[in-house]
DNA sequence: CGGCATCCTTAGGGATACTG
DNA sequence: CAGTATCCCTAAGGATGCCG
C-alpha cells in the first residue's frame, strides 16, 4: 500500500481509461465522423463533405474506425444500381453517443452561434430534448463537484503485487 | 425552406456545437489536463508529470485553457512559503466533466486494462458509482438509438433569411 | 461514386538547456 | 518549483490527380 501514491502517476498515465479512449477517438475528425454516423450518414462522400475534410483523410479515418470496430462496413444496393458499401455504427461506436451529446451540450452553452444551436436532439418516444447527465447507481442526480475519485481494481491489484 | 437541405452541410460544418467544442478541447493533452484538474491537480509540475507531457507542452496548453476560460489561475500560499499560482477549474471547465465521465466509462468498457479500471468515480453523498446517462426533459432514460435529430433555432433562422 | 497515391504545409509534442 | 527558449521530429491534414 505504501507504493500506491508513488505509483499513481505512472499508472494513471498508462492505464487511464480516458487516455485509452482518446487513443481511439482522440482527434477532431474522428469524433466528427462519429457525429455524422450517429446522425445517419452512411456514404463516403457524405462523410467527407459534411465533416469538411478531404477524401484522403476521410478514407484513412474511416478505415481506422472500421479497424477499431466503431464502424462496420456493409454492402447495400439501391434498386437498379450496383452494390456499394456503407458505414454504420456498431454497438461499440454507438456507446460513444453520450460523449457526443455531452460535447454538443457544452458547445451549445459555451460556444454556440448567436443564432442558437443548429440542431436539437429529441427523444424519439416523446419529443423532449435530450441531455447527458451524471447519475449514480443509487439513482441520485450528481453534479460535477459531487464526485469522489477512488482507486479501482486495476490500481489495487497492481499495488498488491 | 427549399434551401434547408442544400445548406445543411455547410451549416453543420461551420456551426456545429460539437465542432466548436472540439476547437477548444479537441486534442488529447487538453482533455487529459482537464481530467487532472477535475481530479484535483492544481500545480504545474503535477499536471505535466501526471498527464505525461513535457513542460513546454503543458505550459502552452495550460495557458490556452486559461485564455479559453476553462481554468483559472490563482495565487495561493502554503504556510511559510512564498506565493505561487495554481490552476483550478472554472464553471465553464467543470461543465465538461460529463464528457470526461462518458469517455471514461467508454474506455472502461471497451479499452480497459485486463486488471480493470484504475479509478472508480463515486457519488460523494452516497458512495455509489457515477455514470453519464442520456435523459430527456420528460424524465425518460434514453438509449443512443432513441434519438431524433431536429433542426434547431440557428438552422431555422438562417433558412428564413 | 468511392476511393488511393503523391506532395506539401502546419500543428503537436519531445529533449535539452536555461531563468526567476 | 514554475516556467521559457530553442531545436527537431512526427502526425494530421489540404490539394491535386488518378483509378476501378
Amino acid at each position: 500500500m505504501t507504493d500506491l501514491l508513488a505509483n499513481r502517476d505512472a499508472w494513471l498515465m498508462t492505464n487511464c481509461s480516458i487516455a485509452r479512449a482518446l487513443d481511439v477517438v482522440g482527434n477532431r475528425s474522428t469524433l466528427l465522423l462519429l457525429r455524422e454516423a450517429s446522425l445517419g450518414t452512411r456514404r463516403f462522400d457524405d462523410f467527407a463533405t459534411r465533416v469538411g475534410i478531404s477524401e484522403p483523410v476521410a478514407a484513412a479515418r474511416l478505415k481506422q474506425l472500421v479497424a477499431d470496430g466503431l464502424l462496420e462496413r456493409r454492402p447495400y444496393r439501391e434498386p437498379g444500381k450496383r452494390t456499394r458499401d456503407e458505414y454504420v455504427l456498431t454497438d461499440k461506436g454507438a456507446q460513444l453517443v453520450p460523449v457526443l451529446v455531452a460535447l454538443r451540450q457544452w458547445g451549445d452553452t459555451w460556444a454556440a452561434d448567436a443564432a442558437g444551436p443548429s440542431v436539437r436532439i429529441a427523444h424519439h418516444d416523446c419529443g423532449a430534448e435530450v441531455h447527458a447527465v451524471l447519475r449514480c447507481a443509487g439513482g441520485h442526480d450528481v453534479e460535477p463537484d459531487e464526485l469522489d475519485v477512488l482507486p479501482g481494481p486495476g490500481l489495487l491489484r497492481a499495488d498488491a503485487e
